[in-house]
DNA sequence: TATGAGTTTTAGGCTAACCTAAATTTTTTG
DNA sequence: CAAAAAATTTAGGTTAGCCTAAAACTCATA
């Protein structure tokens, strides 16, 4: 619904996030205090500078995370929820590290045969020796 | 300090989490009252079977997480530390498929070329291929 | 344009996890 | 073995992040 409207009411934040309403007025408030984003009572918010680059920063960490657990196997909707509780947490040279497996993973052209050696594994235990 | 006497005091935990000691004392009585350690004032405490199987679990999960981290190369000091954000957050499926990660790079006979080719690209944003 | 449905905010409360200051207990030592 | 030192606990306070109930506001529409 906020893909449609364009906008965020307080319901839709607080429906997302599984949160009660006063809870989002609340966050909303000491984000306003915070400097993330200008606030009117009422009327609604808008994201600063400050809160825009936060919330790009935030985003990327959790595609990143995302990404790289679901490349290591585990579950779409598991890899998704794990990656919020990890997203705020983690130092930004660990970041920057998983960042550039991502890519090492994702960019290169050769298939890495490694990751379908680990699949090979987690499954059934065994090493696959090429030699 | 604890190695040498064999248990630990209040002040010595406090210090090892870097918390005071009365908040030492006031999570030993709500651990007490979790049936995870048996609590004698003044005199010290005692972990229970419950206690020792989920200090095990943690500690587990620590080892695993702070060895991944190290695998894709980050620093030593940044591993533990992230590694204790994480491990109390984490799905046990997602902690099953990093063990089996670790399992994997650690156990295989051969050495795990792909590792090398990860350490080049994140150093110079370059792929070796070989064909 | 007044009203009622729906939304948002305020008011007041809770718990976890910390804190400091002061009281209590234990341990050390002169 | 008593007094001082050290360790531990209690008492009381703070903040973040949630909650419910009630008040305030907005807005569509009758």
């Amino acid at each position: 619904m906020i893909e449609e409207k364009g906008y965020a009411r307080t319901v839709d934040i607080s429906s997302r996030l599984n949160i009660q309403p006063p809870s989002v007025t609340e966050m909303i408030q000491r984000m306003d205090e915070g400097g993330y984003l200008i606030y009117e009572k009422y009327r609604g918010l808008k994201l600063t500078r400050k809160g825009k680059d936060l919330a790009k920063e935030v985003c990327e960490r959790h595609k990143t995370l995302a990404t790289f657990l679901k490349i290591l196997g585990v579950e779409e909707e598991i890899a998704e929820v794990d990656a919020c509780k990890i997203e705020h947490n983690v130092n930004s040279k660990t970041m920057a590290r998983l960042t550039k497996f991502v890519e090492f993973v994702q960019n290169s052209n050769h298939n890495h045969l490694w990751i379908e050696h680990f699949e090979h594994y987690a499954l059934t235990g065994e090493f696959i020796c090429e030699d």
